[in-house]
DNA sequence: GTCTATAATTCGATAGAC
DNA sequence: GTCTATCGAATTATAGAC
């Protein structure tokens, strides 16, 4: 054993984070209120008494697991900004997302749709929250249409595009088939570049 | 007591329908998971135990109920079939049906689309059984679509139809407003006008 | 901070009297 | 066909030893 030990807080941070990891890998395959503690504690590996060390409810995993969501998509968004400088182009590279998570969204929706649906039928304030997810992507897509100077209301286009890849991505979901994702996205790729 | 009564059977079928009446609005509202037996057996106002003379399961009742929304949707689409003989007169009727449901898309969602991505995340072969009301939908619509002759393949017509509206209702359903439902539902009557 | 044992509740489901 | 009583399993959650 070696004296000197690189990981050196290997306590509570990350547990934690083991948890939300799995809990967010659960709520997209399984959805919310199907998967218990039991499930997540299995696959964080972590025994289900010192979990609620970290966690009380699940109301409070959901919380963070939303916060991840929220960051994943934020640094996905910021990389697009700086390697990608024409809107029009970024535009572009956004609707190609599904394309490449295509797998994922046969199987279990997307991640953000599903999950705001879901949530979205339960009580309390945790609806409000979820959406925080959707604002995120509306906002830096009302950017984009704003730099392309059209004539529309740049919110409406972007509710617009976000609107549509939902629908194809429920059809992809609700079918277990990519066709007619590739077709709206080649759709969409027609209408911005016309705008 | 009147030695005649009118309400000759009241009993299995009518009993079997207010379970189905009952559970149906309350997946739709709670969505299938969250709603337990109790739940629906105090909806129907039917004792607990009672309850399982009918059905055994909660997936016989999600199929009955599943059946109970196609017969629905089946009347509805015939009776513009009856009533409408132009098909792009359908058409701009049938986009106008969410605007109709507007207060229950803004609290519940779609009543399909919630019920078949939520279904669609389960095992078993329920999510197929689910599926068959998306296919009700785009059969009906390929029709009105082969009749306008248009250029395009009548079933991409339908999907992207259906597939708009379903990404429509989940924005108005996660952002508990309807504004954008009718601006993309006039979006859509200008595009029927043009085919 | 980690883990076991277990409480408390709810759920789906059954048996059997009426 | 109606209803009560109840079982077994699963789930959230806690108390407390280590």
């Amino acid at each position: 054993m070696e004296s000197e030990v690189l990981i050196v807080d290997s306590r509570g941070a990350e547990n934690r984070q083991r948890i939300v990891d799995a809990a967010r890998d659960l709520f997209y395959e399984k959805g919310y209120i199907a998967t218990s503690f039991t499930d997540i504690a299995r696959a964080a590996d972590i025994p289900r008494g010192n979990f609620y060390y970290y966690f009380k409810t699940k109301d409070e995993i959901l919380i963070d697991v939303i916060k991840s969501r929220l960051e994943t998509l934020q640094k996905k968004l910021l990389t697009l900004d700086r390697t990608v400088s024409d809107p029009r182009e970024r535009l572009l590279r956004f609707i190609s997302i599904p394309i490449l998570e295509e797998e994922h969204i046969i199987r279990f929706g997307c991640p953000l749709g599903t999950l705001i649906t879901e949530i979205g039928k339960s009580k309390s304030s945790k609806p409000s929250r979820a959406v925080a997810l959707f604002d995120e992507f509306l906002g830096w897509l009302e950017r984009q249409f704003s730099n392309l100077d059209s004539r529309n209301d740049p919110r409406m286009l972007a509710m617009h595009l976000l609107g549509r890849l939902q629908g194809a991505t429920i059809l992809t979901h609700a079918y277990r088939d990519s066709f007619y994702l590739h077709y709206e996205v080649e759709k969409l790729r027609d209408w911005i570049l016309k705008l």
